[in-house]
DNA sequence: CCATTACAGACTTTATGAGTCCATAATAAC
DNA sequence: GTTATTATGGACTCATAAAGTCTGTAATGG
């Protein structure tokens, strides 16, 4: 089990934002070359993050794409859900009458993970950032 | 990203032989009839399961497979590893010098579930199993 | 010896990730 | 208004892994 590469992608392009934060949207030709990936690629998840709501893009000249929430309140939760879906771990396979017991302890545990993930903000890792 | 469904026979069969515990081998044939999947495909897990040292099995007849350690000492964390590996969620594909922070923060969510689910034993669940 | 069981390897099928390519639409600058 | 610049969308390819089947081999109890 393993998170996508896009994700990955996804994390480092929204630090970026974050970090090189400037009153100026950054297009997905800049981000592209940073990240070492290709732009038509990365455009299809950053298209994932504007519809999940935490940036906003601009077309045309000088477009791009920016933040559309407070820093503070971008969870990597939310840039993980943008690319991953929100589907859970474990879907048990069984047609036990309902409730399985075993996926109620796996989605717990999966809860652990994902409380973790919603309380820490990219903007704590803005700093580390810096000059990459 | 999701667990496989290998993973969920896994931990349906060895709730299985916890909760049926007897002092008799129970082979992969009535397993199978019981989780609803054909014998040669569970037998594949089953065997991951062995190799993981987390159950013994026997050939010949009357033989089949029994705990090798105490029930309380099988965890979720032992089962899901003996199947999916080991091998983390997440792996930074950039290659900024060494230490990737973002991957440092999701490393340290995994490391919530798994500590969760190291601490959650199938001997737990027996009780519930019990007339399935 | 024979029936029963686990183990191993080769194979198929299907789905998904990862990525490319190209066309279209919107906007700013001139 | 035209043009350059940007994002968006869909169709497509390719590789890899999950999910499972089939068949044969080896070990053990009766």
């Amino acid at each position: 089990m393993k998170y996508s590469q896009a994700t990955d992608y996804a994390l480092h392009a929204m630090l970026y934002l974050v970090a090189a934060a400037p009153d100026k949207p950054v297009g997905v030709q800049l981000l592209a070359e940073k990240l070492g990936v290709s732009q038509t690629y990365l455009s299809k998840m950053m298209t994932k993050l504007v519809k999940a709501g935490l940036i906003q893009s601009a077309p045309g000249a000088n477009g791009g794409y920016r933040l559309r929430r407070k820093q503070e309140d971008i969870s990597f939760l939310d840039i993980i859900h943008a690319i991953e879906g929100t589907a859970s771990f474990f879907e048990c396979s069984l047609n036990h009458d309902n409730e399985c017991v075993i996926q109620k302890v796996v989605l717990d545990a999966e809860r652990q993970m994902e409380q973790y993930l919603q309380n820490k903000k990219i903007s704590e890792l803005a700093e580390h950032f810096k000059g990459r």
